[in-house]
DNA sequence: ATTTATTTTTGAATTAGGCTAAAAATCCTG
DNA sequence: CAGGATTTTTAGCCTAATTCAAAAATAAAT
């Protein structure tokens, strides 16, 4: 349906679905943050882009953006390229999982539909990339979920790791050494409140290890009951 | 070493290294055909690449175009892109022989030297592609060979067929419909002058089949003295 | 409710790549 | 070797995406 679409814009348009996640519309300068440029450069494209037929952004004035239901879709099925992508890379040719994003990153916008589809069939239709991120569906449905992040736990709580932020391969390395991944089972044993230290005992290790926010606002759980 | 080339450049620099293969220069017009641009955007863009520092091309005004050392290896780099990509798409997700050419066309300018690496040794380090082209090495060193077109055989030579050429979907499914393919063995029955139709026995075929010009002259051989 | 600070937008320029139309070289033919 | 045909180059313009600097809105604070 949508064809002529630039490299460029899809960035834009994943961009924006990330910042938009929490329902809040997102910023000119958000956005020139998270893109690296400069407001006035968001604020020339995003206009661009609420004034194609039909629009894939709302914008008003002075008041950000959101996707429109056709920049939505855009947006679903490059991030569907993407985690089949970091999916395909770690499994099939050997990456770790701090090495995927970027690969992936440059790869989504070029591989085509078929490709797409073989890569999922060659891995079994996955729902979620390594880092635990769902894999939107083939026609781009996304399950809801209900993570809160690793740092509002407080003891003795007991939770499973479902997702870890995938864009600091530094902290992915830290992590994985310490055995924090998807699935992987914690147990809060302390909390100390102004650093908002949490002291965590994982599964399989011998001893617990302190945690500060950096790192618990990038790691998603489910509370175990 | 030569960081900052974009993808269009990576383009000219691999026709290029295509139209210049015999040893002739390349002509303004043709790499204008090949690429399907104006010959006035050529000569824009050899213009610029024969003045970066150091040259990739040696251009003369009115003369064509031949690539620098540097370009070479540029193009080389491109070259083993794609025919591992080639492998790796027909290898590993199934792709047919006919379907590589175009995906691997878009993903050459995008991946990694990681990734080239790991394909590669996922793939036992190949030496040839689906088409039987060569693949340059990880220090970019093409062996010589010595194929010449399936059009030059007359009865009652013999040949192995060791390469066809990759551009036209179209004419691939039909060869690989006659078993046509890199190691087939052919007879030459007939030689038609006049219309340079041959007569070919295809090992494991019952009956042979005549091939026209259009065919014979993708096709390459080495005679079986 | 003004002033000040911050964010966003506007306007003018730049770079990469391409196009058209016209001018200039080279090639070909008689 | 002159004149026409073909090829190549020049010159000017276009689009996509960006930047910088200045202007305009919005938000915050006294």
């Amino acid at each position: 349906m949508r064809e002529n679409l630039t490299r460029v814009i899809e960035d834009y348009l994943k961009t924006i679905y990330d910042l938009t996640a929490s329902g809040e519309r997102a910023s000119t300068n958000q956005i020139a943050e998270r893109m690296d440029v400069t407001p006035a450069s968001v604020t020339n494209m995003i206009q661009k882009l609420a004034e194609t037929q039909p629009p894939l952004l709302d914008y008003r004035k002075h008041r950000g953006v959101k996707l429109t239901p056709e920049g939505e879709k855009v947006a679903l099925e490059i991030i569907r390229h993407h985690r089949l992508l970091e999916m395909f890379l770690h499994q099939t040719l050997g990456y770790s999982w701090d090495e995927v994003h970027e690969e992936a990153d440059r790869l989504e916008h070029v591989i085509s539909e078929e490709m797409e589809e073989r890569i999922a069939a060659s891995l079994g239709n996955p729902q979620y990339d390594p880092h635990g991120d769902p894999i939107p569906t083939r026609d781009l449905h996304l399950p809801e979920s209900d993570e809160i992040s690793l740092s509002q736990l407080r003891p003795p709580q007991e939770a499973r790791v479902k997702r870890v932020r995938d864009s600091d391969p530094d902290l992915l390395r830290y992590l994985s050494e310490m055995g924090i991944e998807p699935a992987s089972h914690l147990a809060i044993l302390e909390y100390s409140p102004f650093d908002n230290n949490i002291k965590v005992q994982i599964e399989g290790k011998s001893s617990p290890v302190v945690l500060g926010p950096r790192v618990t606002n990038q790691v998603f759980v489910e509370v175990i009951s």
